[in-house]
DNA sequence: ACAACTGTGTCAACGCTGTTGACTTCGGCG
DNA sequence: CGCCGAAGTCAACAGCGTTGACACAGTTGT
């Protein structure tokens, strides 16, 4: 009767294979990105693996400890950069990257949002924006300041591509819609907004790259007002 | 025996007036404020106000079209600005005032991340900002790309603040622990993040400072490319 | 003044959620 | 072979948003 008893774990002819959390974060995966987080369920994970609705619960303590995992995985890494482009030209890759991320997953920011954490994914992240900040000569004190501010940029801009992607009301995903609704509002107690309403709700990359060169502007000034060495860093590995 | 049949409704000796929207969403907030929003059920409000748990239905359709009304008054309008101050004061004080709103209220921007809308309060908001913004000289299509800068800077910061009040793990919501765990990472892997840690999650306050500083200097070195000896940095009240 | 109606509160119930405990089954190990 | 722990199943709990039927109040129309 046994044909193959080798492989792993197999009940018949191939007919469901075991759970594990590979396979859970999978499903996971694919029903956030098909259905939206919201439908997103332990018990919908179960029986999309055919499996009972509680099986998930025999790999993953909580909802919450599969949604650090699945935000983790989410988040992936990056491509390494290339180390002989500009110090600019690399930070804003990394930056652009790492909205791509909110882009291709618009859910993660909800993730991060409901259920922040921190994982080896983010810290990696971190470790190489710092690593760019402080080889630019910044000190750690403003290297810590301006990673906040990069942080909070790209979360910013990726909730509001979240929002835009989530909202309940077709409009909100509008733009143009929308600024149909602001022409039409009372230009008596809404003057500027009226007469910038066909300017409003502009391509959120275009400005992504805007406050990305706001911050990178504030860096340069901040890194060599006068080309007189004044590295405070002294100990650079 | 009936004394004063004039007022409203009251059932007997002051017991229970009858529920309206005005009551209903001060339960609300009060709910979300002492136990957040995670805690906030229609359920909940209904037995806090001594009625029926499904006594909030006869009043808001849905959730949603409750929670909504609530952001709305959570955003306020906020106080008028000074218009003998300067274009960058006024518009500082617009901002800070936009994250104070997120400092009094940290559900606020969750609310908001899981329930956009646009309402009054946000228009008014919205026109207050760019009537600073094209009074100071941009063209529309500017003005509308830096309000949505500035909008995605306020979001975001308003986030992260709202991210590290809810953390479950107490350790999230305290910097200093959050340090002392990343000074702890294993320095090969990540060497900048250890050498960083102490100065890592700074003050947020400051942060959006920082944050808004770096968009006035570009909104200024945009409106007045030639440099005519005007202060542009230490306006600092 | 009486009837009709409308709005508000109450109650029970539906379908859904996360989660737990007891039970069964299965796979690997001595 | 027998055992034991991991994995899957089943029933159940408490809670959620929401709905429908019912009861009572206040107002309105005649």
């Amino acid at each position: 009767m046994g044909e193959d008893p080798t492989s792993v774990a197999v009940t018949a002819d191939g007919a469901r294979p075991r759970l594990d959390r590979e396979r859970i974060l999978d499903a996971a995966q694919a029903i956030a990105a098909t259905e939206g987080i919201g439908k997103l369920t332990m018990r919908r994970i179960g029986t999309e693996l055919g499996a009972d609705p509680t099986a998930v619960y025999r790999h993953f303590r909580s909802k919450d400890e599969m949604l650090v995992q699945l935000a983790d995985r989410l988040f992936g890494i990056g491509p390494e950069l290339d180390p002989t482009a500009s110090w600019r030209d690399q930070l804003r890759a990394e930056l652009r990257f790492a909205l791509s991320r909110y882009r291709a997953h618009p859910d993660l920011a909800m993730l991060l949002a409901v259920q922040p954490d921190d994982t080896p994914s983010l810290q990696h992240i971190a470790d190489r924006t710092l690593g760019l900040l402080m080889d630019r000569g910044l000190s750690t004190k403003d290297a810590g300041l301006f990673f906040q501010l990069i942080e909070n940029h790209v979360v910013g801009t990726g909730l509001y591509y979240a929002m835009v992607e989530h909202a309940d009301d077709p409009r909100l995903r509008d733009p143009e819609a929308m600024r149909r609704l602001y022409a039409l509002l009372p230009a008596t107690t809404f003057p500027n907004a009226v007469k910038a309403s066909p300017d409003l709700f502009p391509d959120l990359d275009e400005t992504f790259d805007l406050g990305t060169d706001c911050i990178l502007d504030a860096i340069e000034r901040r890194t060599q007002p006068h080309p007189s060495g004044s590295t405070t860093t002294g100990a650079s590995s």
